[in-house]
DNA sequence: TGTACATCAGTGAACGCGCGTTCACTGATGTAC
DNA sequence: TGTACATCAGTGAACGCGCGTTCACTGATGTAC
């Protein structure tokens, strides 16, 4: 017995997405709290009380929209860093991970960062658990790695924030430099990001020996 | 011949004044694009088209918050590098730095992170360009000091512009501890922020042995 | 010091507009028998 | 398979409201003589 949804559901589900998409498109140039309602219904060609159908209000639509934003980058670099490369080569790959989906979902990333600190906050409240998990995943794949050796569990969470934090300042500063179309603007963000993290990478690895308190 | 401004002078900067410090009020509850300029001016006590004499819009008035809110944390953090002392020294002053300037001025801190990636352009230039200059002068700080020996001033600024960002990520860390209210949670931010400059001083002092390229 | 005029920060009425939300509705889809 | 009824996604009119901006104004402050 396959269990297609009904052609009622099918249809409130294509709506209800058709909404996401509207209010991710205008949130490319403004932000959440100013967003409106009635906008987001005019670009998908519904009656603005047909919102109600979906959403109570525009945070519950932005809390759904940040489980959207948030879900792929997450998975594809829990899996890079459970890989067995050296780390010069998991700090490239992560990096190129990070450009590439910059470059395929630039309104998820946008989105992220500017509601992360923005006016609503069960929208920030949603980012920042979102995030939290992120990080508590990267510690988990870095505690496995022969170089935490020693580590105690808050060390390790400590660096795990310290890299999450590196991605996501990294993939909001590669969106404002594709933006500005500088020459090599995004080039140049990638390159500081590489060696950001190979400089962390390099004080993780001495962190043992004169780091501990 | 002393200088001061006539009595109609002083009026306005007091009513423009007024007018900053209403917004900032407002802004930590909501963010720029969704301040209404009828609501400034209620809360100043004056009509709304009075507004039109000190600033063309909010955007304007948004800019003018920036420069107020990355002055003074700038200087500081300036002077704190330009020192001799230790790292371990000038690590932990310098997160006191943070931690105090977080709690004089939260609403400037708040104003500049959410603003810092929100919904009006000329603010987030006017904060980028700050946090440039910022970084800029950091690069010069630790140019002279001698574990720089041999470093070239790309490699530098990479450097700065990770502390710099590790600086405002704390900060605006901090901000949500303070909030949340969670016993410890702003100890917790803060701990971690030392060890994380740590973790980056001992990368640094090992870079040039293993980080170039 | 006094007078006549200029400046200009702040006023208050008025405007047109788009907003979020309510409500009773319609008509296609779903379900029970 | 057909019929009668229930559900519910989307409609459209209506509402009261606060918004940004315009305009001609007032009256205290500033300036020239």
């Amino acid at each position: 017995m396959s269990h297609t949804l009904g052609v009622r559901q099918a249809q409130k589900q294509k709506t209800r997405q058709a909404l996401l998409d509207a209010a991710l498109g205008l949130l490319e140039e403004q932000s959440l709290s100013s967003l409106g309602l009635r906008e987001v219904t005019r670009v998908v060609g519904i009656a603005p009380t047909a919102f109600y159908r979906h959403f109570r209000d525009l945070g519950e639509l932005g809390v759904a929209l940040v489980e959207e934003a948030l879900g792929s980058l997450h998975a594809m670099v829990r899996a890079i860093l459970a890989e067995q490369d050296g780390a010069e080569e998991r700090i490239d790959r992560t990096v190129a991970v990070v450009e590439r989906h910059v470059r395929s979902y630039p309104l998820h990333i946008r989105f992220v960062a500017r509601e992360r600190h923005g006016g609503v906050r069960a929208v920030r409240q949603a980012i920042a658990g979102e995030l939290d998990r992120f990080a508590e995943e990267v510690a988990a794949a870095l505690k496995s790695q022969p170089v935490s050796e020693g580590w105690r569990d808050d060390e390790v969470r400590m660096l795990a924030e310290l890299y999450v934090d590196r991605l996501v300042t990294t993939a909001a500063a590669l969106l404002d430099a594709e933006e500005d179309g500088a020459e090599g603007a995004a080039e140049r963000v990638v390159r500081t990001a590489r060696r950001q993290l190979r400089l962390i990478s390099i004080g993780r690895r001495h962190w043992r020996e004169e780091g501990g308190e």
